[in-house]
DNA sequence: AGGTATGTTAATTG
DNA sequence: GCAATTAACATACC
């Protein structure tokens, strides 16, 4: 779930229900933690409510009031629930994180695999920084996106590298590459002025869509590849079958008549 | 049982 | 130094 689009919409979501109410309880599995001690977490956001909300590529930060900031990074499987009432199990419903408001709503942060992680930073510019993260996916236009993709490597492994620029991961990569009709082994090297413009082009277009649309894979169009995703499925573009290959490590699904074999 | 999964990092190899 | 590859992390599902 959480790349770009889907921790954007975990922000709204985050927005929409949790600002602006003290925070009662924190609770913490200590194997999702970054360099922040429980203890450390616990005083920093007891007491206080979260004042504001950015995204940074697939890092959202939630703003402690007059304090630090909450960073949540969702790895694989995490994801956010807020209610009223009980919290949520914290062994049947992976919640590695529950904030309890004084109002009696709980906002849970959970994680399947544990591949995420919850740390507090005191900015998240300096954060991004020290992270080595690249530039956020949406906020290049054309000319710095193909200044920052640079000429080397292959396409794909070159929009998933967060250093690069960050956000996109394996879905997105696959989309991307799909709609603008380019092989994910394609070598930047062999990326024309008119192709980045493209890939930048989709790029911002399948991000935003999918955002208008809360990242919901059954709400996403049909004519994209994503609910096409799977070997020997018919491609939404010109029916012939989606394959299935190995890219940088990573499962990746493309349409060999649409997305022509480089050289 | 073994392979696969929306991510990242460290170690290794060329 | 860079790019590509592999393993590791933890859990669920087919």
């Amino acid at each position: 779930m959480p790349e770009l689009p889907d921790v954007e919409t975990f922000k709204r979501y985050l927005d929409a229900t949790s600002l602006h109410t003290p925070i009662e309880g924190v609770d913490v599995e200590s194997d999702i933690l970054g360099e922040v001690s429980r203890r450390r977490l616990g005083g920093a956001l007891r007491g206080h409510p979260l004042v504001k909300t950015r995204r940074h590529g697939k890092w959202l930060f939630a703003h402690v009031d007059d304090g630090p900031w909450l960073a949540l990074h969702f790895g694989m499987t995490g994801w956010l629930s807020y209610a009223k009432g009980p919290a949520p199990d914290e062994e049947d419903d992976h919640v590695q994180l529950l904030l309890t408001f004084d109002d009696g709503y709980h906002l849970a942060y959970h994680c399947i695999r544990k591949l995420g992680t919850v740390d507090l930073v005191d900015e998240p510019d300096a954060f991004v920084r020290d992270e080595g993260l690249g530039p956020d996916a949406l906020a290049l236009d054309a000319d710095a996106f193909g200044d920052v993709l640079g000429t080397r490597g292959g396409v794909k492994t070159a929009l998933m590298r967060q250093e690069t620029l960050a956000g996109i991961g394996n879905i997105y990569a696959d989309e991307i590459l799909f709609q603008a009709r380019i092989h994910p082994r394609v070598a930047l090297g062999d990326l024309d002025a008119d192709d980045r413009r493209r890939l930048h082009r989709v790029l911002r277009r399948v991000l935003r869509r999918a955002i208008e649309r809360g990242a919901d894979p059954d709400r996403l169009p049909s004519s994209w590849l994503l609910p096409h995703r799977e070997e020997g499925a018919s491609c939404p573009r010109c029916g012939g079958r989606v394959d299935h290959i190995e890219v940088g490590g990573r499962s990746t699904y493309l349409c060999p008549r649409c997305q022509p074999q480089p050289h």
